[in-house]
RNA sequence: GGAGGGGUGGCCGAGUGGUUAAAGGCAGCAGACUGUAAAUCUGCCCGCGUAAGCGUACGCUGGUUCGAAUCCAGCCCCCUCCA
């Protein structure tokens, strides 16, 4: 199977339907906001003009308000991939969610779900004693967590937490028995990887492009759905600023600009997963395929022949 | 023409005599990342230097002072109000 990676902007959608068509693919995502019904536009889900030439999974799967996970993610698409195989199709998971992509191809943790009133209340003594008060009282009950958690560092802290309420374990003991990765599977990583300034004014080009596609819309009608505001779909790039400029908070061109800088930042952080993480040496899977440019298709020739080499 | 207010590091913005290379924020750069990850967090961030340190810096010029972003004078520019 195929794994392609990438910051956002660089062509991977149509990368994986390139290799779709050439090599009798399934496309199955791997963005963790494209999982999610609502926002087509914001979250570059593909067209129409992608999606009819060759079958799409997992885009657009789960409400807003059913928050996918790491975990989730990894059942979904070990099932997808399952499925497209026993039709005799590559599976082509594609997508920019570093951690999804790692859940999938090294394992993680096999945990029990934690249930909602749990994480609930730990939301609010979050909010009562703020990421520093809760890391501290974290240091007395979970040591081990504590020491390798920033305390300013909320969301972690607060998974520790709900991990330590909900199973009596520390998180750290549940990490320890690390999750085999799926050895049936044979991951040939594809990563595009174009330069720095090229990301930037790719994403920089495309907001306003969405935009003008209606993105603004799509924000007024996820906004009426009446989502926690804490649900992942509310923290999607655009959601917040297209949402101050609907409140008349923001100009239109401020909102835009927040949501270009919002982007780079992303694009940054993925960036620096992906050249730290994803291309490191891993002895049980070929070597990644790097594409140091913007995917378009006069690059799919050369990326299958490197393909049919390394299998 | 008159009366006020203001000019601080790429930007915003604190700071009214030493402890100030100058709070904080933004942007930028680097990094972390095992279940909300388009999230969350960490470090760096005037120049040279591994460092100690040296140099330069708060509109401009001069002055007061042991010492000035901070006080004084003149000049330049900006904003508001009156005419």
């Amino acid at each position: 199977m195929i794994l392609v990676a990438g910051p956002t902007a660089t062509g991977k959608s149509a990368l994986a339907v390139d290799l779709a068509e050439s090599l009798d693919g399934t496309v199955i995502n791997a963005d963790s906001m494209q999982v999610y019904e609502a926002l087509r536009v914001l979250t570059a889900r593909p067209g129409p003009d992608l999606l009819e030439r060759a079958p799409h999974r997992l885009y657009g799967v789960l409400s807003g308000d059913q928050p996918c996970s790491a975990g989730r993610w990894r059942d979904m698409a070990l099932a997808e991939i399952g499925a497209a195989e026993a039709a005799g199709r590559v599976p082509i998971v594609v997508g920019g969610t570093g951690l999804y992509l790692e859940a999938l191809s090294a394992g993680i943790a096999d945990m029990p779900p934690i249930p909602a009133a749990i994480r609930a209340a730990v939301r609010t003594r979050l909010e009562g004693e703020g990421p520093a008060g809760l890391h501290a009282a974290l240091a007395a009950r979970d040591p081990a967590m504590a020491a390798r958690l920033e305390p300013g560092d909320s969301q972690r802290v607060m998974r520790a937490w709900e991990v330590l309420e909900a199973t009596g374990r520390s998180l750290a003991e549940w990490q320890a028995a690390m999750a085999t990765p799926p050895a049936h599977l044979r991951f040939h990583r594809v990563l595009v990887l174009p330069p720095r300034r090229d990301v930037y004014a790719a994403g920089d080009r495309r907001f306003p492009a969405m935009v003008e596609a209606g993105a603004a819309a799509e924000v007024r009608a996820l906004r009426d759905r009446g989502y926690d505001p804490g649900l992942p779909v509310m923290k999607a790039i655009g959601v917040p600023e297209l949402g101050a400029w609907l409140d008349g908070q923001l100009s239109r061109d401020a909102a835009i600009a927040r949501a270009q800088t919002a982007t780079r930042h992303y694009a940054k952080r993925q960036m620096t997963w992906f050249r730290n993480r994803l291309l490191r040496p891993d002895a049980t899977s070929p070597e990644p395929i790097v594409l140091e440019a913007q995917y378009c298709k006069s690059f799919l020739s050369e990326i299958l022949r490197k393909l049919r080499i390394r299998r």
